[in-house]
DNA sequence: TCAAAAGTGTTTGCTATACACCCATGA
DNA sequence: TCATGGGTGTATAGCAAACACTTTTGA
């Protein structure tokens, strides 16, 4: 037992977890083994430990429901509503994070949880404040792509412009010129070409490319 | 006595509160009456009540420290490195505020404290991680200025487009054209003309101007 | 009439957008 | 040789920045 001379708040960290698959921005929920929402898919999140960075839990959480680390994490927003939880008190300090799309080669479930990647289209009901949190986060996602290259961290090692076209044409749900793009991303000078083609399908190859600065994100403009 | 089966830390908020004094861009800070950092000056804050919304909290801060309420309000960062507080493990949700010039007639210091008044330049050393805290509210506060009408919840009911201008002169520490700067803000749509004119001096009269949503801030361009 | 701040337009450069065809490859 | 996606340049419009003089007032 742990005994405090005035009442305390839990403290969690939640985090929405981002990737591109299957040419749409998805999210990583995990069902709920326990009450309260018990059955329900929710975000992966837990406690935070009282010797641990809220960063750190974030990374921790993270590292348990993905298997990676490294990866953009970045704090969102912290939702303290009194009535959140059911059970008592619990603030959480959201974060998310961006997975690029060759990290995700096993969803690595620690204990046999289920997990599964949602489009943001097809989001179930979510337990808790949730659909706030998942909200807040796209909003936040989607307003970067306009002035930082946030986008830039889905990209793996190698990749073409075209598909990093194709990530802000995902995400934005707009199309893009391609001509003006490719003048835009070149001219940020964030991305090298790496030296070697993709071939792929009965056409010309397409140049490679990888990030000059793999872990940062700069703003734009 | 509140028991907890495992460990909880203390929740506060702690805020940062820009006013524009004599031409420059303050924060108010108070000084500490007990320990750690007996004495120094630190931001107003204090710990979140258990049936309390984050942002409620905040605002019982400010009233408290200022005596003003219903100014803009913005959570900023929470901070909750495991040693920022020696006593226990404190996770502090910080939020920003913006007093206009004209609400900050009495410092309603609540039980006898010293409260004061710093420019940016002429801050004091401050207790805990406080510095951390007041520079990323400041960063925010600047990027912000950019991309919404934040910067005019520093103004009264009614201002001229003079005044609004040395708001951003003030806190961008730049001189900005008046021709252009006029330009800009009527095309904003976001102020209009109070139909009064401000006489002061031996010169021409200002017209005065209102915020057509006082309440409300956007994001442009 | 003088000093002081208010108020007002035009020109220029830059950035964003629109737009269409040739290239390299594998089948 | 054909189908497929890769790769490239120019013209135009809209926005941001530079820039100087007239107006109104009180002393």
């Amino acid at each position: 037992m742990y005994s405090y001379a005035y009442p305390h708040p839990a403290v969690t960290t939640d985090i929405v977890i981002f990737s591109l698959r299957d040419n749409e921005l998805k999210l990583l929920l995990i069902k709920r083994k326990g009450e309260p929402f018990k059955g329900k898919w929710a975000l992966p999140g837990g406690f935070v430990q009282l010797d641990e960075d809220l960063e750190a839990a974030a990374n921790r959480e993270l590292a348990q429901e993905t298997g990676v680390s490294g990866v953009y994490l970045e704090q969102l927003y912290t939702f303290g509503q009194p009535n959140r939880d059911p059970r008592e008190r619990v603030i959480t300090v959201a974060y998310y994070a961006l997975i690029p799309s060759d990290r995700l080669t096993l969803t690595a479930s620690t204990d046999a949880e289920a997990v599964g990647w949602f489009g943001m289209d097809e989001l179930p009901k979510l337990a808790f404040d949730h659909e706030t949190i998942v909200e807040t986060a796209h909003q936040r996602l989607v307003a970067k792509l306009d002035y930082s290259t946030l986008a830039f961290q889905f990209m793996p090692e190698e990749f073409t412009l075209t598909e990093l076209q194709a990530v802000y044409e995902i995400i934005l749900r707009a199309d893009i010129d391609k001509r003006n793009f490719r003048k835009w991303v070149l001219a940020l000078e964030r991305v090298e070409e790496s030296g070697e083609y993709r071939r792929q399908g009965a056409h010309r190859p397409a140049k490679l490319y990888r990030l000059i600065n793999r872990d940062q994100v700069d703003i734009i403009k």
